[in-house]
DNA sequence: ATTTTGCTTGAAAGCGCTTTCATAACTGTG
DNA sequence: CACAGTTATGAAAGCGCTTTCAAGCAAAAT
């Protein structure tokens, strides 16, 4: 049966390319020098149209790949830039991570995306293995990191990090309005009616969450009611935190005809709560939450919820990794969250 | 205002860090040779416990960080493994990539993903794009490319493929039994009293789409059920076609008591379908997925499915690249499904 | 004491490119 | 026709490492 496959009998030089075909390959074969074909490949210089030609083919019929590490090496930049997300499945980093991608693509270069799993430490670490990389910028993306290390790491790199606002040289950030978004959240449920709105926090230790929390307490401020520190739930923003959180609620007994969360994931959670205990969504509770995920038009009902550009972010955030690298440097940025009124909430007629 | 902030006036030589420090910096700090530096940062040679300290105290003192890049091209292997997933915000595959970084990580690897965007031609390309960044191998996530395309790939590169069973030198393939966990789904179904299935496929381009769909097909077969065409109806794995299945389905007035779907994504779909209608799951349709993706067990109700083991199946992809990498054949691997019977389904007492 | 063996160490040759720098070949001009 | 002003091109010097290779030297064997 077998025929002739034994083709690789000798052991491969590791590490080594069977027939690797360098530069040297192709100017040979092109009968020109090395320079001449790295100039026809970049197409910086002008170069007489038979070479390009001559070079080219050899290139195409030999088919050559220029080794990135070695145009790295020479020309000390990488084209890569390197991506810290928090965890590589979270669906909200995700479309982040898709509008990195979308534009980095576009002019070229490379993301190399690691995840800092959720504390400063591993960021840290991150950075440093995406420092030795030689990327040539980093995009922090809403990290534990702390500010100090990010303002270090910007010194010697472009950086740019989302979530947060912070100068610094070098560094540019981007970030949602979040007190804004959970005000308005909050706002729309008093303006439909509610009185009693529990909120289930994110993550203490992320900005973004106790934005959310003050945008909750400001609108409860701004219309006069006055704030229940029982109608307050901690959360960390997965979904089983949600789960949790209803849980308490109902198990204290406190009322409340509605629930703002301070993310979408944790609604889901909560969601499967009110459910477990024969309540239902909007009827006897309403609830909002904040992200707008993909896959939130699909709950059941589809969310109520506040939208982040996630992927606009990420745009912005590839974009303006750009400008820092040559040279300009970018203006920081907040973008408008938006209301998504969709089906979860409904209006209290007392 | 401005004090001393002109340190940046002169133009930083593009590309080059502003005081990089170098292996050579190091070794006239430690008063070593540059090998010697090399070899006690890489371990594989003694060298005298004195210039060991010494050399590391220098490199701690001066904040050396390697550079992968030059390692990389002496060396001949880059320390990175490619990976080509679908999209980088599928909940599916992003399992999986977590799966790839965490086994990476334990050996010191790192993952440079790319997103075919679920067509060939895209999938090709980020295959030559990794190929141009050195990586040491390729991992490619059930994609469109074909397998003659992948072959070739792997002639020249360690390569693992899952979703698909292949096989070809420096090729490692990794899949779940499709076919087996469809049937199981199916006839879990049956067992329960449905007799009227609806199934909406997969995108057909997929081969585990179709492999679903003859599961499907078999159960019936084996139960003695006859297979009624209306009651199959086109999706893509995407939640706005199992919407749209169920329009159909509805708009058809075909009668059914439970539908299985080829996808998570695509019963969340229709399971707004149904809500839309004023149908109820279970009570009045029964529904299971396939995938068992994070948000699965906190849809509502919490969905029966088929899980595949997502995660296992990335950690197995790593390992496998690993063993191709040091010269060993891994055997080709197929995870068996499970399904994981929850609340989306109820037995029907006729 | 002399040779052999075994270690540690530095010099040097790449790895595959980019990028000066210098040369050679033209093109106009006065 | 000589001379400056352009271009196109190749030689060569790196980029920052790894990895032979050979030398140096101390300990072990004779």
């Amino acid at each position: 049966m077998t025929t002739h496959n034994n083709k690789r009998v000798a052991e491969p030089a590791p590490g080594r390319l069977y027939g690797t075909v360098t530069i040297e390959t192709v100017a040979k074969m092109a009968g020109v020098s090395i320079s001449t074909v790295s100039r026809v490949l970049s197409g910086t210089v002008t170069v007489s149209a038979q070479k390009v030609l001559a070079v080219e083919a050899a290139a195409a019929t030999l088919g050559y790949v220029p080794s990135a590490l070695a145009q790295g090496l020479a020309s000390g930049r990488s084209k890569t830039i390197g991506v810290v997300t928090q965890s590589i499945d979270s669906p909200y980093y995700g479309v982040m991570l898709r509008g990195i991608e979308d534009e980095l693509d576009l002019v070229g270069y490379v993301p190399m995306i690691l995840s800092g799993r959720w504390n400063a430490k591993e960021e840290a670490e991150c950075v440093e293995i995406l420092r030795s990389r030689r990327v040539d910028g980093v995009i922090v993306l809403a990290g534990r990191i702390d500010d100090a290390a990010l303002a270090a790491c910007a010194a010697t790199l472009p950086t740019v990090v989302t979530g947060r606002s912070l100068s610094a040289p070098g560094l540019f950030s981007i970030d949602t309005d979040n007190f804004r978004g959970a005000l308005e959240a909050t706002e729309f449920l008093i303006e439909s009616g509610h009185q009693r709105i529990a909120f289930i926090t994110g993550d203490p230790e992320h900005a973004d969450a106790n934005e959310r929390q003050r945008g909750y307490r400001a609108a409860l401020d701004a219309a006069g009611i006055r704030f229940d520190p029982k109608l307050v739930v901690p959360g960390d923003f997965h979904e089983s935190s949600g789960l949790r959180a209803v849980d308490e609620l109902l198990a204290k007994r406190t009322q409340f005809s509605a629930i703002f969360a301070a993310n979408d994931q944790m609604i889901c959670g909560a969601a499967l709560g009110l459910h477990r205990r024969g309540l239902r969504i909007p009827d006897d509770i309403s609830v909002v939450g904040f992200d707008d995920l993909p896959g939130s038009q699909y709950m059941l009902p589809p969310l109520t919820t506040v939208r982040q550009p996630g992927f606009e972010m990420g745009r912005l955030a590839a974009n303006a990794m750009m400008q820092l690298i040559v040279g300009e440097t970018p203006t920081a940025v907040v973008l408008p969250p938006m209301l998504i009124a969709r089906e979860s909430t409904r209006r209290l007629s007392r």
